[in-house]
DNA sequence: TGGGTTAATGTGCACGGTCACATCCGCGCG
DNA sequence: CGCGCGGATGTGACCGTGCACATTAACCCA
């Protein structure tokens, strides 16, 4: 009765080791994978392990090995579709790499709650660190905290930045404004999103770009804060000059209050206003009028971030493997100017 | 030469313990709240701590304790906006806790996938879980799997359930349903979610049970999958019958595609056809028309999971705290019928 | 004055892995 | 035949924390 006692504790490599009549060095050989083991060997202890339904402990491991195999992610406005939709590819492609994430969101806009969310994190002893709320306070206050782990960013700056994994969101702008010039259209507003955020700044900056290169009379851009209330607000206040026959909005949320103003005031899209969004959310096929929008691969950015990422963790950095280029969806919500 | 060396080794309780002269049982108790520590004393460890930056080790501490304050959440189709809703409520909540989140998600039906996702979990060495995929399909492979820990579901059957936080979604179906009667609607059709989701089995039971209630004819509900681009098919074919004059629609998403497919068959909404959604996303205002819609108390949710969860994980149970009663937002999708 | 009680603190070990190093064995070769 | 070598495995220490228990000081009351 001095032995096998399991009394509701669970398995560890030595249990396994004494089952399987091996060291516990062995045993965590062969959970290693390392190469020098007889392959019968190999077999027993993992039969053995399977018997016991063994499970490594993390927390064990990590303490050892200054590694917790925890990738952190720093969000804001989670719920819309983008961030969601960045944090998901984020997550599957860091479980696929035996990963786990953590998430931390900041829901206030100041300095202090950026840094609460990056100490929440920290406190983790996460491996790396995704940023997809890249606010230029976020980096402000990222430079105050000592991270001690590598970082990526959705960064869309032309500054060479190795933290940055890019999608070209200056070329999807401009993709959107041109596809709005080639229609004719010679009065374009811009709807742009929160100058805080550096993806708004980049597709505001896609749409001067290409005002400019089609020598088009380019007109103050509108600051918003991507929802489709604000989008509504600032559709109505438009429309009371009417002096444009096309707007490019830097979400789709916001297009959609959009074209809810544009008919709250009488009049209709595209035959009045032609609208382009950015996103396709998967909604944006079946808004009245189905929208025009620029598609961005999320699941890619996911895998990018995490790829680089593991990359420089474990000593190997992963170079520059080039912008991921967005892709323009027209659908019904752009047409000729009527004037 | 032989002390005082930091060469990059993180501070640990020892170190704190030496500078402030008292042993590193003293910086435990600090740490973790003890009674007993003389106030002075306690300061001075403070200090110490605040000096050298010193952050206790998580791992270390899981490793002794068998908790690692991590709670798993499984979720599926997290790039809407329920279950990203949800998750963000959650995380805040155990960030408040001082625990961090991990989630899983669900991408494939198939149980192999979703013993893969709980795998997943189960090796981070989670306290609790919290599973916002209440597919039936996932409490088979629950309960084929040890898991070990307290966890709680979105469940919304009568059967008493300790796991369960209720919303009262069949509550929040029959408002919707109540209200499409009682402004004069004899023929209504309800568009429900997968039948493998218990919200989506309540949601209709809701519906049923309404309709009966009222004593108005039912007609078999159409079974979608949430997506907009369901609900647009399902109403093309709807039109072409025409025998009814509302929907109600398991979720906004497809109440977006219903309306849709009513528009593009040359119909109006709510002129020829009302239209109920449900969950109130921040787009149901801005929809054309803005979208009549029963609204969920998603932050309370993920407080009451936590709550539950971390009452569970100490030993003192929080008792069954009530349903959360949804919330019927009405606008201009409803009104009278036209025959 | 002395024994009991409590507050405040210290001592050593356990948790479950990995790492550095030691050991053992079989084989080839001068 | 002895030596070196490398593959396969074992031994013991260590990572940073919390827990059980020991110890000391202080205080109270008979």
């Amino acid at each position: 009765m001095a032995d096998s006692d399991d009394r509701g504790r669970a398995p560890n490599i030595r249990d396994v080791a004494r089952l399987a009549g091996v060291s516990h060095q062995t045993v965590s050989r062969v959970l290693n994978d390392h190469p020098s083991i007889r392959d019968s060997t190999k077999q027993r202890v993992l039969d053995v392990m399977a018997e016991l339904q063994y499970r490594p402990n993390r927390a064990a491991r990590a303490l050892v090995t200054h590694r917790s195999r925890t990738l952190g992610v720093l969000a804001s406005q989670r719920s819309q579709y983008g961030p969601s939709s960045i944090i998901q590819s984020i997550e599957t492609a860091a479980q696929d790499a035996g990963y786990m994430v953590s998430t931390a969101n900041i829901t206030a806009t100041d300095e202090a709650s950026i840094v609460a969310a990056l100490d929440h994190l920290t406190a983790q002893a996460i491996d790396g660190l995704v940023i997809i709320a890249p606010q230029v306070r976020v980096f402000r206050a990222l430079s105050n905290i000592d991270l001690r782990v590598p970082f990526v960013t959705m960064n869309t700056n032309e500054v060479a930045d190795d933290h940055a994994i890019a999608v070209d969101q200056v070329a999807g702008a401009r993709l959107a404004t041109r596809h709005l010039i080639e229609l004719g259209h010679k009065h374009i507003y811009h709807l742009a999103g929160p100058q805080d955020w550096m993806e708004a700044e980049a597709r505001m900056r896609g749409f001067l770009d290409e005002m400019n290169a089609q020598d088009v009379r380019t007109t103050a851009p509108i600051l918003g804060d991507w929802s489709a209330e604000f989008g509504y607000h600032a559709g109505r206040e438009l429309m009371r000059v009417r002096d444009f026959t096309a707007i490019f909005s830097s979400n789709d949320q916001m297009a959609l209050g959009l074209i809810h103003a544009i008919r709250d005031s009488g009049h209709d899209v595209p035959r009045d206003v032609s609208i382009v969004g950015f996103d396709d959310i998967p909604e944006a096929a079946h808004f009245w009028p189905p929208l025009t929008t620029v598609r961005q691969d999320f699941p890619e950015l996911g895998r990018r971030c995490v790829a680089q990422l593991l990359g420089e963790i474990n000593g190997s950095p992963v170079g520059y493997t080039g912008r991921i280029h967005p892709e323009l969806i027209v659908r019904s919500s752009t047409g000729v100017p009527s004037f």
